[in-house]
DNA sequence: GTTTCAGCGATTGTATACAATTGTATCATA
DNA sequence: TATGATACAATTGTATACAATCGCTGAAAC
């Protein structure tokens, strides 16, 4: 194999692929002579990814214990989506005070991606531009520190549910609200955008949740 | 000394402190080798401190370059007064609807304490008490991963920011806000919970801001 | 039969040794 | 003198060795 110094970092990936896979169920304790046996690694590295792994909160380390695949609750899933609405609340209303040039080109270049899909229908590409949406958004907030929380939200998210809240005779309604904080955002107006973030959320909950 | 395998959880510490206070300037280069001598520990544990640091975003890491400061920018703050807004407004709305007997008691206490330090005037104990009543909410609100990004912000805050946001002229103002937020914790009312302590951190905030 | 505690195995935590990578300084050459 | 290649020093990344800790087992005492 090719491994140029990376390890740590792809290990990381690995594990937290494994455990968002429910291949490492929840519970399970990650023995680190295990995984670096597994992987063809040293130790070092496993310690270094599953430390990783502690802080981004998917795994929870016992000291002189072992570290274990962290579950979530139908209570703390319910919490993260919150967690989440008032993250994006907070990042729709600074990116509408901060965004710059770059921020703009990049909304721009997503809104017209997500027209011309809605359009046409596709849903998998729906859902990456709308990754991408809000990506740009998180960028033009300008708040590192919320990057770095939301983030981890959205990976315990992915975790933890596994909805299908994209279904294409929704598409319409989703871009019309992404429509509204892009406006709201262009117009630089911050408490209309974290308003219309706020029910966009509210409703993106909604649709997951209405039949499962 | 008496290091008894906490020597990495420490270490987080001990740095994390040192970058907020910025004893470690923003920018500055984290040398593996010098931090491990001038704590006299091996670079492993380092290491370890580093990767979390990073994963909290107070550091960055560029691969085979090394690690260096990033720390807190005038906007990193103020956002984080904002999260910290939203985090305690999430907690009183928890805190409404899951608090049980124990939780009841422990803010019962609280405000018992509260009640008697306005009235004698005693700032210090006053300020212990805040934060047990805050506390005494977030154990309430039964939010595990909250909970730790709460602490985190707080960590932050407290090292970062030096307010005087308790004058003795306010003692009976933010007692009654408190009050407000006790109150509707008790009758088991999320939505005025959350709006009584959404008011009452707005107030602190304004409260801080005065005159400095 | 139950309880307690010592010893052992397994695993984590730390230190050190080694490999790989990067940046710099030196020297040869145009 | 400028430029580029190469050797070297410094530093990170990884592997391994050693120490400390925990839980379990089993035997002895009651």
């Amino acid at each position: 194999m090719d491994r140029r110094g990376h390890t740590s970092e792809d290990l990381t990936s690995l594990i937290r692929e494994e455990i968002l896979k429910e291949e490492l169920r929840p519970g399970s304790k990650l023995t680190e002579q295990q995984l670096s046996s597994r992987f063809e690694v040293s130790r070092t590295p496993v310690r270094e990814a599953i430390g990783r792994l502690e802080a981004e909160g998917l795994v929870e380390t016992i000291p002189n214990r072992g570290a274990f695949v962290v579950g979530l609750s139908a209570v703390d899933t319910a919490d993260l989506f919150e967690i989440r609405k008032h993250y994006e609340v907070i990042t729709a209303r600074n990116a509408a005070e901060r965004a710059d040039k770059v921020d703009f080109e990049r909304l721009d270049e997503s809104m017209e991606f997500m027209r011309h899909y809605t359009e046409r229908g596709d849903l998998r590409r729906m859902k990456r531009i709308n990754r991408d949406f809000h990506e740009a958004l998180y960028a033009a907030a300008k708040s590192r520190l919320l990057l770095v929380s939301i983030r981890r939200v959205n990976i315990y998210l992915k975790l933890s549910v596994h909805t299908k809240d994209y279904r294409r005779e929704h598409l319409t309604e989703i871009l019309s609200e992404h429509e509204r904080v892009y406006r709201a955002v262009k117009k630089r107006d911050p408490e209309k955008a974290a308003m219309a973030m706020y029910e966009h959320i509210a409703n993106m909950s909604r649709r997951a949740l209405k039949k499962q």
